[in-house]
DNA sequence: CGTGCTCTTGACAGTAGTCAAGATGAGTGG
DNA sequence: CCACTCATCTTGACTACTGTCAAGAGCACG
């Protein structure tokens, strides 16, 4: 069930067939998410992790006034929550963009990684570091990138963190948001989105329609954002 | 010599004395850093993490045309780029903001630890993870606070953090930051940033002057930033 | 007592937010 | 099969927060 997990760290690992097994054990449970539901809530004791498999998650966080901060998107393959494992409790939530399929890993049979897989250890300790990356790539769009280059910044992060699990089409991919959920990412208005999203059309950079992002020129797109994806450590590292 | 980062440890978790001996002979060896320098350059491969002893460092990210985006501040006691461990290189560069004193981890000992010390690994991954989550509150701040709100929630999260290690005096701190390197941070102009200080100042909540912090009224402080302290994680977390 | 850096302020500009209304479109029930 | 409903998308007019540019003040340092 979690082969786009192992085929996102085969990609950037050397990963034993028994280490492979052992993740394999440490899933406890799948199950099936609703649309638009807070599957983890801010501050709640967590005891297991989840992994995603099917759908899209957002971590956020919401001000008193109703304003949202989605902090990271989330894809299949990715721990969404690896980080409860030592936090015990989130500062954030996590909810659903679309249904999805998770798969709930105990804390304690993660704890039992760490005391007997080093390696393996190291590896999930990288996937957390790596989700801080993402957090600090986003700090910079949100302090200092404007409007267009931000969602064209966005556009190429899910372009390549959907290709490595096998979910692009050519220059083109499934992306579930709304223009309200993508503004929830982009620390925009969604009028401001969606005027964004026309600018990009007519400059020929990118079409988001019907829930699906078509890229019509990636280079230019890439230009526009200052795209630069080392922080998505795509290549191997060794551990 | 890593007294400060003990202390953190200590108020979070339980250390054992066995454990605290390693962490001291994880240290290769200390250093003084100039003012102002890139101690560390985005990209490059590194071998050695750093842990702050003195002084005050930013992570931060550039744009082309010169915007730069400090992603998060170092106080000491901080271990500034413990994720080079399993990164290897990084993606973003740390430098000094004031004189400073640093002392060098190199990463096979790191890796010695992980190998041996699953406890004290645990340790460490957490202290990676809360860095994550102060990306994810400055990500909200950029995101969705107004200047004044973002401004204040900087200072209350510095008054906490500095608070752990022993450095406060009472409600204020000293802060060796310009408006500049304030601007910086806050995604903001250093023009904006004082007009936004000026405020501050004539609401009584709080004064920045002369390198140091004077908080004049925490609680309005804290309120006009919808400061909300958990996610620095301050109460004890077992692991 | 210059020389720079930082701070401060004013006038003006521009990007993004607000408010409002209409268009589009998918799903529902008669 | 056709309203009907509700969410989403789109656009225009206006507002406002933050940025830009520029000049002068304050201050530490050599």
């Amino acid at each position: 069930v979690i082969d786009r997990f192992l085929m996102k760290l085969r990609a950037r690992h050397d990963v034993s067939v028994e280490e492979e097994q052992v993740l394999r054990a440490c899933v406890s449970e799948v199950r099936d998410v609703p649309d638009n539901k807070t599957i983890i809530h801010a501050n709640e004791e967590l005891t297991t992790c989840t992994l995603l498999l099917e759908g899209m998650l957002a971590r956020y966080k919401d001000l008193r006034d109703g304003q949202r901060q989605v902090t990271e998107l989330h894809v299949p393959g990715d721990f969404a929550d690896l980080h409860s494992f030592t936090l015990k409790r989130l500062d954030h939530s996590i909810g659903t963009l679309t249904s999805s399929k998770i798969a709930l890993v105990p804390h304690e049979r993660l704890r039992a990684v760490t005391e007997m897989y080093p390696h393996l250890t190291r590896l999930l300790w990288f996937s957390t570091n790596l989700d801080a990356s993402i957090h600090r790539e986003w700090e910079l769009s949100l302090g200092r990138r404007s409007a267009l280059s931000r969602t064209a910044q966005l556009f190429c992060e899910l372009y390549h963190r959907l290709d490595i699990v096998g979910l692009t089409e050519g220059q083109s991919y499934d992306l579930p948001l709304t223009q309200t959920d993508l503004s929830e990412c982009l620390g925009l208005t969604a009028v401001h989105v969606n005027r964004t999203l026309r600018e990009m059309r007519e400059a020929g950079l990118v079409e988001f329609r019907g829930r699906r992002v078509v890229i019509a020129d990636l280079k230019g797109l890439k230009a526009v954002a200052e795209f630069e994806g080392r922080y998505l450590y795509l290549e191997r590292v060794p551990l």
